[in-house]
DNA sequence: TATAAAATGATAATTATTATCAATTTATGG
DNA sequence: CCATAAATTGATAATAATTATCATTTTATA
């Protein structure tokens, strides 16, 4: 992977931003400092940065991807109502794929958990 | 909700079928024993029984969604080669939503794991 | 610094899903 | 049992999210 400027702004917009974006997110916010930049250069590098490990994907919370930068186990929710995306520690599912292989015998690469209902200030 | 017999059709082959089937899985199916039914009105079956809690949708396996007819709290397994997914016992994860309920506050409605990796058969 | 590989922006294409709407089917109150 | 309103259908248009294409530009390196 060759270094790239757009790569470069993407992964900090991603990383100082406080919510968990989709790449509609980052576009809108990069479009007012860089104004050339397309949608399609950051959906490209935010797959691109997934793939190698740099960042995550959060699937299943709405019907488009959000991205994560922190690449450490944990979980998210998403209200119902206000659409936030919070983060949720990975102790709540101690040894879960651990368990699952027991049970399973299937070679588990990853997993994810996703809930919903309503945040503090929405409930 | 008033009775109708493509709504049974559908459900009887959501109930009958092995697999968590997509949407356009059970149309194609549907469609040799019933050449006029519509794919809207799968789509639409299919999301009004989810929204009665008569099947659940599941989210978060591939791009498409997938419908179950089992609506026990249970999780997902998606093997990364064959695509096919497989059940998990919920008791992987006890009392989920209470610790995250305890750790948060947040009033949870519902949640989903799901895993991937390689199948007994795949690995 | 010439060259190959990688990345970009613009935009077309694709995929999954939902919306629209006239016609048909279903439920029910008289 | 029928008239009527509400629900549902099939066909298809529309939308939303994402990926593919491709000529041009940028980056790494021999």
């Amino acid at each position: 992977m060759n270094y790239s400027k757009q790569r470069e702004i993407i992964y900090n917009t991603l990383k100082t931003n406080v919510v968990h974006p989709t790449a509609e997110y980052i576009y809108e916010i990069l479009k007012k400092r860089h104004p050339n930049i397309s949608l399609a250069t950051v959906y490209r590098n935010l797959n691109q940065m997934a793939s190698a490990g740099i960042i995550k994907r959060i699937e299943g919370l709405e019907s488009s991807v959000h991205y994560d930068h922190n690449t450490h186990e944990h979980y998210h929710f998403i209200c119902d109502k206000c659409k936030k995306v919070f983060d949720i520690d990975a102790d709540i599912a101690p040894d879960i794929e651990d368990k699952t292989f027991a049970k399973t015998g299937f070679a588990i690469l990853g997993h994810e958990i996703t809930f919903h209902g309503f945040c503090a200030d929405c409930k």
